[in-house]
DNA sequence: CAGTGGTCTAGACCACTGG
DNA sequence: CAGTGGTCTAGACCACTGG
């Protein structure tokens, strides 16, 4: 109907913006694009549409669409390359995941992840615990420990401690396979965002081996971590054995110290 | 001399920025927040000044002073708290390295770095490398094998494949006990960005035991991993053998996805 | 309520790429 | 040369915090 022409842009493959959603415009342009690359609409290696046509079709404006772009570098899903474009980058190399993650871990892996919950309970602890989770020595601390499966087969060890002050309740609530994160996000809106981890191999503890399954002494991989939100208020501190016999952990894709030196 | 009275901010203890500099003022900003906090003059919990603030000292718009706060916030070195400000995180969660870049692991560690290179060769490789290395069957690789130490005591052995085109001539570079990161970054103008990688627990063999002076089977910790550069062209691939006895590997603080999801 | 970060606009000029 | 990302301006209004 209108006389104004329309030309045939990328842009228009990107379904239109929401100006009512509370969700902010740049957030709502990620989620669209992020699912064109997932999906494979833009495969690996081919230009996303760039900025401004994003920004004319979109009626946003050009800040707002790079932002959406912004996330989904960060992400790692694409890259830019100055005078040429933005690329989505190879499938191969998405699936950032947080090594502490087991059950987005083991998904990632096409395994079923489920767990066996061993402690459940309150506890006071030590000092060393105290300062890691930065709570006061009558505070009490939430020990979790759980076996973690893989399609059935046990594959780590995991004893965590939660500040019990950020999680009441938890301690009755029944945890069984499901992720502890996404616990925490749904139920108690803590949103763990960085994790902190050593790792080393040492040999099986004969408690260790029997729950893993293995040898005393076979060669298992010690993770200790610690987890924050995004205002580094500590949620987790956590120490997971694998066993090591058939199974690499996937630590997915770090950025190297950007110009951050 | 001027009658504009000016109050006293925390953005008068930033100094000024270049404008004539090439580099683009949002870095500048970012090098003057990061040595503040770095050097102790801005202490963990306290609050970096308010992004109105020094845009205005600075003579900068307040979208440049919050894209010099994107990146702060990116390294993990403050936080933001909305209506509250933007504060300094704890000093020991700084220093997110990682885990491929030995030299720079050991130093955070207040350990001296040094390395004893075994081989430094151009070398044809076998099928899986040429995948994974992206080169042709002609091409041909740069193998490195070096024992990496920390105080004169060898803590790990690292085999490297790094394609022969990205770094013509560095098979007869002295490495010696450098980085080779940067050596890449300050003679080929190869910036690695992204590293993904593996990890698991075994046993140590003959020969890696006899280099890092451990006994045959005594668990070890084995890194494999691919560094790749912002755009993902792969820098190298490596695998790092570190022995385990009195010595956790450090992984880094990795964000856990952000909205990603 | 003032102050803060969160989001957004409608521009501008630059550096780099590839034809 | 046109097209692209990189940087930057000078505003605006919103949501949230803490007194």
């Amino acid at each position: 109907m209108s006389l104004e022409t329309t030309r045939d842009t990328a842009a228009m493959q990107v379904r239109p913006l929401n100006k009512n959603n509370p969700e902010p415009l740049y957030r709502q342009l990620y989620s669209r694009l992020a699912e064109q690359i997932i999906s494979g609409e833009i495969k690996a290696g081919e230009r996303i549409p760039p900025e401004r046509e994003l920004a004319d079709y979109l009626n946003v404006s050009r800040i707002t669409a790079r932002q959406a772009i912004d996330a989904l570098v960060e992400s790692g899903m694409v890259y830019r390359e100055q005078g040429r474009g933005t690329f989505v980058a190879e499938p191969k190399m998405r699936g950032v995941i947080g090594f502490t993650s087991f059950s987005e871990e083991m998904i990632a892996r096409g395994m079923q992840p489920s767990s066996i919950v061993i402690t459940q309970e309150l506890v006071t602890v030590g000092e060393r615990l105290q300062r890691a989770l930065k709570i006061g020595p009558e505070e009490q601390a939430l020990h979790l420990v759980r076996v973690r499966l893989a399609n059935g087969k046990p594959v780590a060890l995991q004893a965590s401690y939660l500040p019990q002050r950020l999680c009441p309740g938890l301690e009755n609530e029944p945890i069984g396979s499901q992720s502890l994160y996404s616990i925490l996000r749904e139920k108690y809106y803590i949103n763990p965002t960085w994790t902190e981890a050593e790792v080393e191999a040492v040999q099986a503890s004969a408690e260790e081996a029997h729950e893993l399954q293995i040898d005393k002494n076979d060669p298992v991989l010690v993770i200790k971590g610690i987890t924050f939100t995004e205002s580094f208020e500590v949620v987790e501190s956590v120490r997971t054995v694998y066993r090591s016999k058939g199974l690499a952990i996937y630590l997915g894709r770090q950025r190297i110290s950007s110009f951050a030196r």
